[in-house]
RNA sequence: GGGCCCGUAGCUUAGCUUGGUAGAGCGAUCGGCUCUUAACCGAUAGGUCAAGGGUUCGAAUCCCUUCGGGCCCGCCA
């Protein structure tokens, strides 16, 4: 069974007979927004808000950034800015943190862009807040207050979690912004009046009077809050906040015992890694700027692509990416979609059908398209002329029987999308086994693969070619003629070893006659004269 | 020091709750398709289920220990 199943019904059981139901992440705008957080945050809760929708329910699904928190100044976000100007802003909000390149209006702004503008590609109707619009609101303004007044039970609960450093007596559990330096966190708050004016006394010396929704609550009581202010009833987090006596256990305790809340449902969720050439570079991180955007990943592939391998492992499993692995990734989603359609399904195509039902962002691809394989998009790509590709594709296709009917619209649209994914794919990370370059001179070791055979062979070839039209139906009839010959010097399969050789510099490479035949004719005949020259 | 999660073929993984000595896809190798390669079809190879111990007639599956990757138990969120 999907791991998908058997979390649903407890979802389902906890939510009981509600009907309106809010289900929220939160995420904070440290640095780099990388495709990481999209996976418990925002595609994790978006299956669940769908599956939940076709069960009739009424589903919000909200993202919160947390905006009011302070910046810390980590080592990878001093580096944003130009040499050490980024440390006048180290415990200010991060919405108060200007744009270390100058682009945007914040820091959150210029960082929030890779992520928050594709959104839709990867969820659709996510509701995005943040946790500095949340102070604004009354509920938010009302319940702070209504915390204050039990200042004194909070601090007991709170303690009770702390180590050494118990907060004293007297302690108001609410971190206020300092007008003076700009910092949050720094301040200690004295009092707070009724409309929401914050007396504080700074240890940057300064005393004075903040607004209340620029300041925030102490984060063990912010989450429980949240929970109550935006009705939140399910909800995703990290596995930094997961393990039994850790945080999330402390905020629920607040909230059962002060707020009188019942905490949401809470799902688990490992962290996304990285790799490169066969090395696992560590798990993705914000605020070390470590990873690859959303954004970046639409340049290559498609979101679902995405979605398929976030939701096909079980949320408790770390996931690794590479984006040198785009092909595999896709060859995954095909292979989705077509257990998806099969009529007779063994298990494996169960798991499949089910983990491509839940990927799918907006609907499911229809039944019978035509769907060129993302491994040989990425080659067709290579070896088709700029100009008119996608015909040259279609009829490339066509000859060799893969394609064997018109395309549809939608067809043709799809496939024309992978075929720019692949091709950028192959300019920027694809292996580099995957690269077709044709070289622009024979290298000197190439020669020293061929044998007097090999050599003979290409002889045969080059004298062949004098008088072969140069069109791939030419080609081939002349390949295929002369490597049948009884004196051929060497077996078929040398023999095209031996021109992939010459030409690419590798053993293999994309068929030989369609490849040849976009190539010019003088070229290839100068090229075989080369290698076979003793 | 205490706790939690993860570790199955080169890669991605199913099976683990309710024990019966491992299934799949991709890749690889070989072969087929009277168009040869990275499409398609078929076959083959590849796993002491991280390691060791225990319980059991029998363990990938339950228990213990160890190793490896990571997180939490201060502050901050």
């Amino acid at each position: 069974m999907h791991w998908f199943d058997e979390l649903f019904p407890r979802i389902e059981s906890f939510l009981g007979d509600r009907s309106d139901i809010v289900i929220s992440a939160g995420l904070s705008v440290s640095g780099l927004q990388h495709v990481g957080r999209l996976r418990g945050e925002v595609i994790l809760a978006n299956a669940i808000a769908e599956g939940l929708r076709k069960k009739g329910k009424d589903v919000k699904q909200i993202l919160i950034l947390y905006t009011q928190d302070s910046w810390k100044g980590k080592e990878g976000q001093l580096s944003q800015f130009d040499g050490e100007s980024g440390k006048e802003y180290i415990g200010r909000r991060l919405i108060d943190v200007p744009d270390p390149k100058g682009c945007h209006d914040s820091w959150v702004d210029h960082y929030w862009r890779d992520f928050g503008d594709v959104l839709d590609d990867f969820a659709r109707d996510v509701k995005v807040t943040s946790t500095t619009d949340v102070y604004k609101l009354d509920d938010m303004k009302k319940n702070v207050l209504e915390l204050l007044g039990k200042a004194d039970e909070i601090r007991e609960m709170v303690n009770k979690y702390r180590g050494r450093l118990k907060y004293p007596e007297g302690w108001i559990p609410f971190e206020p912004m300092c007008k003076e330096c700009g910092k949050i966190g720094s301040a200690e708050t004295l009092s707070i009046s009724e409309d929401g004016q914050v007396s504080y006394k700074c240890s940057c010396g300064d005393e004075g009077v903040s607004s209340m929704e620029e300041g925030k609550l102490n984060w063990r009581l912010e989450w429980p809050s949240l929970w109550k202010v935006l009705s939140v009833d399910i909800e995703p987090f990290g596995k930094d906040h997961a393990t039994p006596g850790g945080s999330r256990d402390s905020c629920k305790d607040l909230a059962k015992n002060i707020i009188n809340l019942i905490p949401p449902f809470g799902i688990p969720y490992e962290w996304v890694g990285m790799s490169s050439e066969g090395t696992d570079l560590g798990d993705m991180s914000s605020s070390d700027f470590k990873g690859f955007t959303p954004r970046e990943w639409l340049e290559l592939g498609e979101s679902q692509a995405l979605r398929f391998i976030y939701l096909q492992a079980n949320p408790s499993k770390r996931i690794v990416l590479d984006l040198a692995k785009m092909d595999i990734y896709h060859d995954h989603l095909d292979s989705g979609y077509k257990s998806y359609w099969q009529d007779e399904k063994g298990e494996e195509d169960e798991l499949r059908t089910r983990t491509y039902e839940i990927s799918a962002v907006e609907h499911i691809a229809r039944e019978g398209m035509f769907i060129l394989p993302y491994r040989e998009a990425s080659l067709l790509t290579q070896i088709s002329p700029a100009e008119d590709k996608m015909h040259w594709v279609v009829s490339r296709l066509t000859d060799t029987g893969i394609l064997t009917k018109e395309l549809s619209g939608d067809e043709e649209q799809y496939m024309s999308e992978r075929i720019d994914l692949a091709n950028t794919w192959i300019e920027k990370h694809a292996p580099a086994n995957y690269q077709v370059t044709l070289l622009e001179e024979l290298p000197s070791d190439v020669k020293g693969e061929l044998t007097k055979e090999d050599m003979s062979s290409l002889t045969v070839f080059r004298e062949r070619l004098e008088g072969t039209d140069w069109n791939e139906d030419a080609l081939k009839g002349t390949m295929m003629q002369m490597t049948k010959e009884e004196d051929f010097p060497v077996k078929t399969k040398r023999f095209f070893r031996n021109l992939y050789l010459v030409l690419l510099g590798k053993e293999q490479g994309p068929r030989a006659a369609p490849f040849l035949s976009i190539l010019q004719k003088d070229f290839v005949l100068g090229r075989l004269d080369e290698a076979t020259q003793s």
